[in-house]
DNA sequence: AAGATAAAGGACGATAATATCTTTAATCAA
DNA sequence: TTGATTAAAGATATTATCGTCCTTTATCTT
């Protein structure tokens, strides 16, 4: 239901928030620290800095930072930024004779994406991170 | 987010419902009731068969027919059935150190397919046949 | 200015989802 | 029993997603 690069870029943002405070880290360290695929992760990353949640620098000392405070980004954001849930707006199948109005099919079907988006809107990474009662995801190696 | 499997799955069934009452009918005819591709579809109503939802006769006369009244199938039942919905139950990162627990993160995102399934159960085949203050799914073309 | 570092960008593979085609098996009617 | 009809099943093609690799560009340090 949700892709696999929305899981990565989750696990990017919330160790950036519980790792990094305003220091940039390579995508290399963040790679290792999340058990992300690194190649792939820097993909992710770069789709997260044209979306202006991370801050990218190039260079010696360079690397990712977020752009926002943890409080101040949802789990909506993150994966809005990398796979977007795309709402039902209007009849898919593009018949004249429903126009814009949408059957009760798809109008089922959009109620549950807009769910999605409440329920994904209601977690910040800093209640993520906050949260000491529950497991650190990522990997079991030291996340150094 | 939702497959096109499943949106074509959900056609098919509306369609049986709103058209074919008791009887058995043809992939061929249900594909172009829907607009959906023929031979596909094969494949999709070959696993609705397998789930049970409809049963598949052979042979001249045969087909396939709803094999639960439309009130007692809902959206959910369906998108199940060809696309289940994955829920979040345990660390997908299988640490050890997780166990059972899962993260805030995960927890987050399954708490947004709680409500998929939800919203999806609230929805019966027979609500959709029967709301006639919106337009019905599928082709332009005449249904059949 | 020169070298080292790290992201950007493009090209390329691997895998999974979507879609098609062909053969086989079951069922019905004559 | 024969032929027509229709789903089952398996092989294959197409497309999107996931993932890797390599070259280029920007930035920092010396």
């Amino acid at each position: 239901m949700f892709s696999q690069t929305a899981e990565y870029a989750l696990r990017a943002v919330v160790w950036l928030a519980e790792n990094a405070g305003d220091a940039s880290v390579g995508n290399q360290r963040i790679a290792e620290g999340t058990c992300v695929p690194e190649t792939y992760l820097a993909k992710i990353m770069q789709t997260l800095a044209q979306e202006e949640l991370v801050t990218a620098r190039r260079g010696a000392g360079g690397g990712f930072a977020l752009n926002y405070e943890p409080q101040d980004i949802t789990v909506f954001d993150v994966v809005n930024a990398v796979s977007p849930i795309k709402r039902i707006t209007s009849c898919p199948l593009g018949l004249k004779t429903h126009g814009k109005m949408r059957c009760r099919m798809h109008e089922s079907l959009d109620a549950a994406l807009e769910k999605v988006e409440e329920a994904l809107s209601d977690t910040t990474i800093a209640q993520i991170v906050g949260d000491r009662s529950r497991p650190k995801p990522m990997c079991d190696s030291p996340t150094r």
